[in-house]
DNA sequence: GCCTCATTCATACGTTCGTTTTAATCGATC
DNA sequence: GATCGATTAAAACGAACGTATGAATGAGGC
């Protein structure tokens, strides 16, 4: 009985090898057997492939949507009212967290979340919960008070965008520099964002 | 022999179900039965099913790096020092090209291309070629150009960053509107990525 | 009318997959 | 040290998959 425990092993190894190949290319015998567990494991912890899957999501985003909900709250008793950029930071700094440079964990994390995002399967849709719907209804609320002449679809997609933009670590299609050093991509995520959600309403 | 070309009927099927349920999660058996075709017809029109994705993939491709070429040809000819928002315009603009308010093909075509972006799957990440990198070469440079001070490293993950903004459109979290109007979301892409791309550099 | 060649068809093969079942094992409790 | 609940182990099942095969089909050229 070496393996400390082997419901967490599980999730590790569920994490880094959907992360790498997606959930229909991972096998529950690829889990297992990096897990170093019996193949039955994954039925008896966690009762099927799917459930797995969802436990996995849970535990990468719940931290998110957390910090995400602490920032708010820390932000607007500062302030009663913010800034694009106070927002913009708080939001999209989470997504950021935990990303140092040479921990390779990070970068699969973020792979982690754009296979979440955009996978077209079923069993990757169903991965909000009440928690992080509100945060998102909340942060919604924020940005239309603080841009309140933008309208409200325009608005919506400038979210999507931001979304959009801080889950992209998996298109490496120009990532021919060093890997980006310590939370500089962070940072450049903000600027990035902020501008864009500042920009005047597109004219019809 | 009423089907006018099994070949592309699959093609059609194909792009329908890929971008519906991912590659993995699509059988050739969906596919040949939704084209009308044999099971067999598969192997005998494109060899296995990796490379009729790659067809797949190189017919939606294409013609969006043939309008970004074009599109940069012209801007030069008009030009010689294009504005980051004729950039903008240039490179984003093709990627909505074809999404009519109405048309599902359109919103499909996007699904595809986020498919594409961000499969982890290894049979999706080698869909570039010598046209795709020439032209997002030329891109880079001109980018470059047009905003000199801003370091190479930062310039990169601003350009992921359009790339990942153009192709959000599945991820529909906060698309509680209707849909969007003719071609409102290719302009809100480019009012949101020239903000964007126009940013100061980040501080140090 | 027949041959040819491209295409379509029905079918089968071997593999891999998720899941289930049944037995074995372990540690703590009394 | 026997008992019990929780966990792990080994094996098997049925289904679905990608692919390959060989026969059937049908139009066009001679």
């Amino acid at each position: 009985m070496p393996s400390p425990d082997t419901r967490t092993q599980l999730l590790d190894a569920a994490e880094h090898l959907f992360a790498e190949h997606g959930f229909r290319g991972t096998s529950i015998r690829a889990i297992t057997s990096r897990a170093g567990a019996n193949l039955a494991a994954v039925g008896y912890h966690f009762g099927s492939k799917v459930e797995l899957l969802h436990a996995v999501i849970r535990r990468v985003i719940e931290p998110i949507t957390a910090a995400q909900s602490a920032g708010l709250d820390r932000l607007l008793a500062r302030t009663p009212d913010p800034t694009v950029g106070d927002l913009v930071e708080a939001f999209a700094g989470p997504m950021f967290d935990g990303m140092l440079a040479g921990d390779e964990t990070g970068a699969r994390r973020s792979r982690m979340i754009v296979a979440i995002l955009s996978d077209p399967a079923e069993e990757m849709r169903s991965w909000t919960g009440a928690t992080e719907d509100a945060v998102h209804e909340r942060y919604v609320a924020e940005f239309a008070r603080a841009r309140p002449e933008l309208p409200a679809p325009e608005l919506f997609f400038r979210i999507r965008g931001m979304l959009a933009v801080t889950a992209v670590d998996r298109v490496d299609l120009y990532n021919r520099s060093a890997p980006v050093a310590e939370d500089a991509a962070r940072r450049w995520a903000v600027t990035f964002l902020t501008a864009a959600m500042s920009a005047p309403p597109t004219e019809a």
